[in-house]
DNA sequence: GGGATTGTTGGATGATCGTCCAACGGTAGG
DNA sequence: CCTACCGTTGGACGATCATCCAACAATCCC
């Protein structure tokens, strides 16, 4: 399984609503507080500390990278998940910053 | 039915997720893009013109202003809906920008 | 009062969603 | 090779959701 395996959309493509959509679910919008540091994270990360299974973060990650708010990168057998900070800065202007500050 | 049948949640209950919940619909965004003038406005407006029926409006009407982004003036039999802009400019700063810009 | 306008309510329906589970597939390390 | 680890896939299930329809309620105007 190569980072190809997960494409990401064009942001040009990427609409608003399902951006909201996207983040407007409780372990959605916490993973994407999580990455606005700018830093890739591991999937597998003990940040996640939601009591769920791992099917359902596998979801939750392709739900936030097909929204076009993520891109995942793999290496080995690891997967390391990150926000496209910049494209989306670019797109939508201050809704990362308002989303994530708080 | 008066504006008392329209009680609004106090905006420090109000969940960031909620919001965006609320505004992860297209019809609904249109109508926070549309209310993001400022003014109030009837809910039978002209301006939305989504093919949807009566009831489907007053359904959108209620998950904005439970999810705290309106409140409702009855007056008469015309009841008009109006963002709480301040109070959610307050609360989730540059939010409804980032939303409404575009 | 009678009819037209404005909007809500309740129920029904089909779609989507979040979650779990079992099974599978690469990858790394002994 | 064999096992442990990381993550995906497919199916299943219940809950929520967007929508429509019919019926109702309140208001306004003639």
């Amino acid at each position: 399984m190569a980072s190809d395996d997960f494409p990401v959309p064009d942001m040009s493509d990427v609409a608003l609503v399902d951006v909201l959509r996207a983040v407007g679910d409780p372990i959605r919008l916490s993973i994407v507080r999580v990455l606005a540091d700018g830093r890739p994270h591991p999937k597998c990360s003990e940040e996640w500390g939601f009591g769920v299974h791992k099917s359902t973060m596998t979801h939750h990650f392709r739900t936030l990278r097909k929204a076009g708010l993520t891109q995942t990168t793999v290496t080995g057998r690891t997967h390391t998940v990150e926000l496209r900070r910049a494209e989306l800065d670019a797109r939508f202007p201050g809704l990362i910053d308002a989303i994530t500050s708080g």
